[in-house]
DNA sequence: ACCGTCAAACTGTCCTACAGTTTAATCGTT
DNA sequence: AACGATTAAACTGTAGGACAGTTTGACGGT
C-alpha cells in the first residue's frame, strides 16, 4: 500500500461555514431567491462569533452565490446560477498578469469562431429568429441616429451571447461573457466611434447570422473569426503604446 | 448631452480597503513575497476597526492575491500572479450549473487543439527540448510500473501545461490549467488505471510532439483533439448516470 | 553544541455596543 | 376611507476590547 499523506493544515472556522452553506446551495437546498438566516441565527446554529460567520458570507459574496442587503427583510439571498466569479476571476487574472489586447483578442477569436461554428449546427428555426430580431435592434438603432456607443455596445453584445446561448455549453457561454465583459471596456476606450465602424459591424453580424440560417457551420466560423479580428485590429492600432491593458474605468 | 447616471449603493467601507491594496498590488507597489502591514497597523492607516480590515483580507485571500499565516513572521503576503481566481471561479460554475463532461470536453478540446496549432507554429528548439524531456520522464515511469496514478496524472499535466505555456498567451494558459484541474478529478474517479490506457496515453503525446517539432501546426491540433476527445469518451463510457457532475473528493 | 523555555508579534475567535438601513405597521389628518 | 408622516422592529455595518493559538527568534542552562 502507497500511503499518500497530505499536508495538514488547520482549517479556518469560517472555511466550515462557507462550506456548509455552499454544498447546501449547490445541492439546491436553498433554491434561488431564498434568504439565509440572518447572522445571529447563523451565529447559533454553527455555535461560532458573528465575526465568522461575517467572514464566511463575505466570501461567499465574491463568490457571487448570495447578495447581501441590510434592512428589516434584508441579509444574504441565495442568487441564480451565474458567472460572476469566474468573471472577476478573469479580470484579475488579465490586470495581475498584465495580459495583452493582442491575447485577449486571439482568445476571444478562438471562442467566438467556435461559437458561430457549433451554432450553425444546433440553431432551430426559432433560434435564428432570435437573432434576426437582436439584429434588425441594432440595424434600427445605427439607421435611426447611432448617437448612443452604449445602446449599441449592449445590443452588439447581446447578438453574440445569444450565439452563445445557442451553442448550449455553458461553459463556453459563460467564457465568452467574461471575454467580452472585460474586452467591452477597451472598446469603449480605444474603439473610434464612427458610422463606418457601426455599419461595417451590422454588415458582419448579417454574413454571420446568414451562415448559421444556411447551417454552413464553416462559413460562419470563418466569418466570426474574421469579424473579430477586424475590431481587434481597429483597436490596436488606435492604442497608445505597448498593448499592456491598463486600470479600468 | 445625455445624462447617464448610475444607481447609488454606498459602497461598504472593506471595499475601500480591498480596493487600494489590490491596486497597490497590480501597481507592483508591494512585490510578489513582500509583507503587508499587520492587521494593526492596516487598521490604524485606514482608519477603521479591525473586523473590517479582516474582511477585506479575506476576500484578497479568496482572490488569490495573498496568503496569510499565522504567527510572528506571518500576516499577508503578496502572491506571485496566478489564475487561482480563475480556477475556484470556474469550479463553482461547474458545480453550479451542473456542467456536465461533455461539456467540460468540448470546451477542452478546442482550447487543448488550438494550443497545440500554437505550439507547433511558435516552438523552438528548446522548447522541443522541455517536451521531449518530460515524455522521456513519462514514458520511463510507464515502463518502469506504473503503479501510481497519481504521478502519472502529475507528469501528463506537466506536458499539456507546457505545450500551453509555450503558445505564450497568459489567457490559454490560465483556462487549460483551470480546464485541466477541473477535469483531473474525474480523471481520477472514472478513467480505468490499465497499462492499455497508460502506453495510448504516450503513444499520442508522441505523435503531438513529432507534429510540433515538425512545426506541422494542423496535424498537431487534430492529434491534441483527438487526444482529448479519445480520453472523454473512455471517461464517459464508465460513468454511471446522465453525465452531470458530482461532488468533488 | 544542543536542548528547552519564554517573550514577542502576529492572526483567529468571541463578545458587546451602537449606528445605519429598510420594511411594515400604526397613527393622525383630511 | 385614503393618504402621508412617525415609529418600531429586524436586520446588516462598523467599532473596540479581550483572550487564545501559533510561529519565530532569542536567551539560558546543561
Amino acid at each position: 500500500m502507497t500511503l499518500s499523506f497530505t499536508k495538514m493544515k488547520p482549517q479556518k472556522s469560517y472555511q466550515h461555514v462557507v462550506e456548509q452553506i455552499q454544498t447546501a446551495i449547490f445541492d439546491g437546498e436553498i433554491p434561488p431567491g431564498e434568504r439565509l438566516p440572518s447572522e445571529m441565527k447563523l451565529k447559533d446554529m454553527f455555535e461560532t462569533s458573528r465575526g465568522t460567520v461575517r467572514e464566511a458570507l463575505r466570501v461567499l459574496e465574491h463568490k457571487g452565490l448570495v447578495s447581501i442587503r441590510t434592512g428589516v427583510k434584508g441579509g444574504a439571498r441565495v442568487n441564480e446560477a451565474n458567472s460572476e466569479a469566474m468573471k472577476t476571476g478573469m479580470e484579475t487574472l488579465i490586470r495581475h498578469k498584465k495580459v495583452s489586447l493582442a491575447h485577449l483578442a486571439e482568445f476571444r477569436e478562438l471562442l467566438e469562431g467556435h461559437a458561430a461554428e457549433q451554432a450553425a449546427r444546433t440553431a432551430g428555426p426559432e433560434d435564428v429568429g432570435r437573432l434576426e430580431k437582436i439584429l434588425a435592434a441594432i440595424r434600427e438603432h445605427v439607421a435611426d441616429g447611432p448617437d448612443n456607443w452604449d445602446r449599441f455596445n449592449r445590443l452588439d453584445a447581446r447578438f453574440h451571447q445569444t450565439l452563445a446561448e445557442i451553442c448550449g455549453n455553458p461553459l463556453l457561454e459563460a467564457n465568452l461573457n467574461t471575454i467580452h465583459d472585460n474586452i467591452h471596456a477597451y472598446f469603449h476606450q480605444y474603439l473610434p466611434f464612427s458610422a463606418d465602424a457601426l455599419s461595417d459591424d451590422v454588415r458582419d453580424l448579417e454574413i454571420i447570422l446568414s451562415a448559421v440560417r444556411d447551417g454552413d457551420a464553416k462559413s460562419a466560423g470563418e466569418a466570426a473569426r474574421q469579424h473579430v479580428a477586424k475590431f481587434s485590429r481597429l483597436m490596436e492600432a488606435s492604442m497608445p503604446d505597448t498593448g499592456s491593458l491598463r486600470k479600468m474605468p
